[in-house]
DNA sequence: TCACTTATCTGAACGGTGTCAAGATGGTCT
DNA sequence: AGACCATCTTGACACCGTTCAGATAAGTGA
């Protein structure tokens, strides 16, 4: 008996890759409805099977969002890496970089909660973002370098330099979206405007500025 | 008639001033058990009445939030005030502010993230940090023109600025307790040192450094 | 004083949630 | 074949947000 799921390649167990199949309904589902909508019962109605089949992937709900988080942030790399040029100059990249980070987290707002959430509870998770020698990170360290804020060999500074951008893009991609700074933006002539201008007062940014 | 509630001005009605004690008791919660705590029957509960008694005082549990999260910001706009010396020059000023802010995140890790959680849903209410006259949003608006950053007329610079260094002490408040940069951490001598480091890099504090 | 009105609170109910234990199902191995 | 084990389902439990009919008390006007 094999209720028709549209989605039916191999079928190798009961139900396939369940739990490939479960990280993707729980990702639609977060596009689709929001973080509201999230719950282990509705990713496992999404996916077709029962309440507690998701049990047998996951040790809990928390485990599942954690999944997500890490796709979510290797998904963000993935973004962060393909908008931005390699070859341009250090400063113009820096800034590409964190404004490639506010959209991503725009354009995937519920992932970029989960993920954020999972951090907070979670120590091991960040590392993902933090670590991987091809995540965004070390795109930025690089840049960070090129751009003349401190030598490889000036590793704290080097750190701290690049934990102050992202904390920064981070604080922006989580407030642009606040009604009250509306006006602002259209006065700005558009929220593209407005980020880069919230972006130029921060560190690096200003600093390489002022020394040009 | 007087009986009871120690805090008691009138006792208008059955309970006293329910709604008051609801507030105190979520927010004895939040304190106690923290986010995932916070549940309507819970607060009920802790303040002594049945599930369904909120319900005359807020239309839903989000409208609880709300009014957690507008306290949350008065609470922090006081607390700022409160530990930055008005005397001191401004990029110290500057710089206690934002370090004041990342203090008060980190003490009432619950009630920030409820605070910022309303903000992202409800358009109403970010305002009330931003807009109060005796808001901490203000009182950086000053440190800002009195370090030179813009002046009072530049409407849209400072705005600007103001913007960028809530945006990077929001990133901070929230990324600070991540256990991957204890090291980091510990290698500057204490937490306090690594955030003044991280703020150090950021927009007007390192744009007026390089001025001094 | 006594009814009348209104705000406040309770009790019980509905559907939804996370989680778990027990049983069914079907590959895999000997 | 039979035994084994991962996988999935069924059904339950406690908790949640929310609603609604009814109890109760405070305020109001006679």
């Amino acid at each position: 008996m094999t209720p028709t799921c549209p989605f039916a390649g191999p079928r190798p167990y009961h139900h396939g890759d369940l739990r490939r199949a479960l990280l993707d309904a729980a990702t639609r589902i977060l596009e689709r409805d929001g973080q509201g909508g999230l719950s282990l019962r509705a990713v496992a109605r999404e996916a077709g099977v029962s309440s507690a089949a998701p049990y047998h992937h996951f040790k809990d709900k928390s485990e599942l969002m954690l999944a997500i988080a890490e796709e979510g942030f290797d998904l963000m790399s993935d973004f962060i890496r393909r908008t931005t040029d390699a070859d341009i100059a250090p400063l113009e990249r820096v800034s590409a970089i964190g404004l490639a980070y506010v959209e991503f987290a725009k354009s995937h707002p519920a992932v970029y909660r989960v993920m954020y959430d999972c951090s907070r509870d979670s120590d091991a998770m960040p590392d993902k973002a933090h670590e991987s020698e091809e995540g965004a990170f070390s795109l930025l360290k690089k840049a960070m370098i090129d751009m003349g804020v401190a030598s490889p060999e000036q590793e704290t500074e080097l750190e701290l330099a690049c934990i102050a951008a992202w904390c920064a893009a981070h604080g922006l991609a989580e407030m642009v979206g606040f009604r009250q700074f509306d006006a602002l933006k259209s006065e700005m002539g558009g929220e593209k405007a407005f980020m880069a201008g919230v972006l130029s007062h921060l560190g690096m940014f200003g600093q390489a500025r002022s020394k040009a």
